[in-house]
DNA sequence: AATACGTACAACCGCCCTCAG
DNA sequence: TCTGAGGGCGGTTGTACGTAT
């Protein structure tokens, strides 16, 4: 059942505002504000608009301080660092830019910056190829192979492959940042463009993407990996934008952990300590947990949310080889339905790990 | 000059969530 | 507890404008 429109829409006009509804709209807002209902708003004004055509119209484009086109490069950085790690949550990484709206940088997005990042894999493409000796040469191949599936967004409705999810429990959402993933971390590995700020893929992620695109017929979502025995670093894309809780672990070859647990906000840097043995379990991360700083780990292991409610979980069993499961939805743990993103990396040596644990929804929880 | 094609972005649609009654 | 109105949001469409042929 369709819920009742919130207008008459034969009654109302359409379409792009005049200048005159604009200076009308503004003008109202500016003395008596919204009232907070605006679907009564258009009545009072004298408008022959929906109340929810003045609400984006005000949102997008009267109200005080709002900038338009004209992206920075830090910005263009924030968006993509977001966008791989939560996915398309446009109101989110919007207010992690002061005077943009949802609306445009999801506009801005889907028409230029996911474009202008192509163009850099196509340029980077020619000088890759000249260092085929990579040592990551399967990261690049993965990557190569990533391009040819790119989805072309003007032409998204041709392509229906499924509507919500590969044979591997991957959104297609999680997918496309996977892909965007893998083609900055192939980026990365060109000196000439070493100073970029995007994250390498997890060895999981990078094995997952590949089981993704190649494994079409397989409806198994659990996958058996082998250890790899090159850890490769991986920063969080967050670690500069705030709350945020990293986590080093160390001597882990003596399945003894050191923990370092950051939190930081706008005004408070917290640090703590644990040492503890075993895996990270994910059930005790609960959201009361994380308000203390302190994540438990009991063991060796990790939790990813690459965003939009898909998590990912690695066990590392023995040292030599990981089960990896996938979730396709939200991580429920003690009646509590909750949204937290994550990732792992190694460092020098397998004894070295960091992990990024972070609330997606829901900034102010640490 | 005319037409086709591509791009940018404003605006709409409809689903989901919240909350008051 | 239930219901429905309003708000919020992401996805999608429509259209003006620029560029290529």
């Amino acid at each position: 059942m369709g819920r009742a429109p919130c207008c008459d829409k034969a009654n109302v006009k359409k379409g792009p505002w005049s200048p005159e509804e604009d200076a009308k709209l503004k003008s109202y807002i500016d003395q008596y504000g919204t009232g907070g209902n605006w679907i009564a708003l258009p009545q009072k004004i004298g408008l022959k608009r929906c109340g929810k055509s003045c609400r984006l119209r005000w949102l997008n484009y009267l109200r005080p301080n709002i900038k338009h086109g004209g992206f920075s490069e830090e910005e263009d950085n924030i968006i993509c660092s977001l966008y791989i790690s939560i996915g398309s949550r446009w109101s989110i990484i919007a207010a992690q830019l002061p005077g943009r709206t949802d609306n445009d940088i999801k506009n801005y997005w889907n028409t230029r910056l996911k474009k202008k990042l192509l163009g850099r894999r196509k340029q980077q493409q020619q000088l890759h190829h000249q260092h085929q000796q990579s040592p990551d040469h399967q990261g690049s191949q993965a990557a190569a192979a990533a391009t040819t599936v790119e989805h072309d967004h003007h032409h998204h409705q041709d392509h229906q492959q499924s509507p919500t999810s590969t044979s591997n429990g991957l959104s297609n959402s999680a997918l496309e940042r996977l892909q965007l993933h893998m083609k900055l971390q192939t980026l990365n590995q060109n000196p000439l463009l070493h100073n970029m700020l995007w994250p390498k893929l997890h060895p999981f992620q990078e094995k997952l993407l590949l089981q993704a695109m190649n494994d079409e017929n397989s409806n198994n979502n659990i996958m058996q990996l082998p250890l790899l025995p090159q850890p490769i670093m991986m920063e969080s894309p967050l670690s500069n934008i705030g709350k945020e809780i990293m986590i080093n672990p160390t001597n882990i070859a003596s399945e003894t952990m050191a923990m370092t647990a950051t939190t930081s906000s706008n005004t408070t840097t917290t640090t703590t300590t644990t040492t503890t043995n075993g895996i990270l379990d994910h059930s005790n991360c609960s959201p009361s947990m994380m308000n203390n700083n302190n994540i438990n780990v009991s063991s060796y292991g990790g939790a990813f949310q690459l965003g939009g409610g898909d998590f990912m979980m690695g066990n590392l069993d023995n040292g030599t080889t990981s089960s990896l499961v996938w979730w396709s939805n939200e991580f429920e743990t003690n009646d509590v339905n909750y949204d937290r993103s994550g990732s792992f990396s190694s460092s020098s040596n397998d004894s070295s790990w960091d992990c990024a644990l972070r609330s997606s929804d829901d900034a102010g929880l640490f």
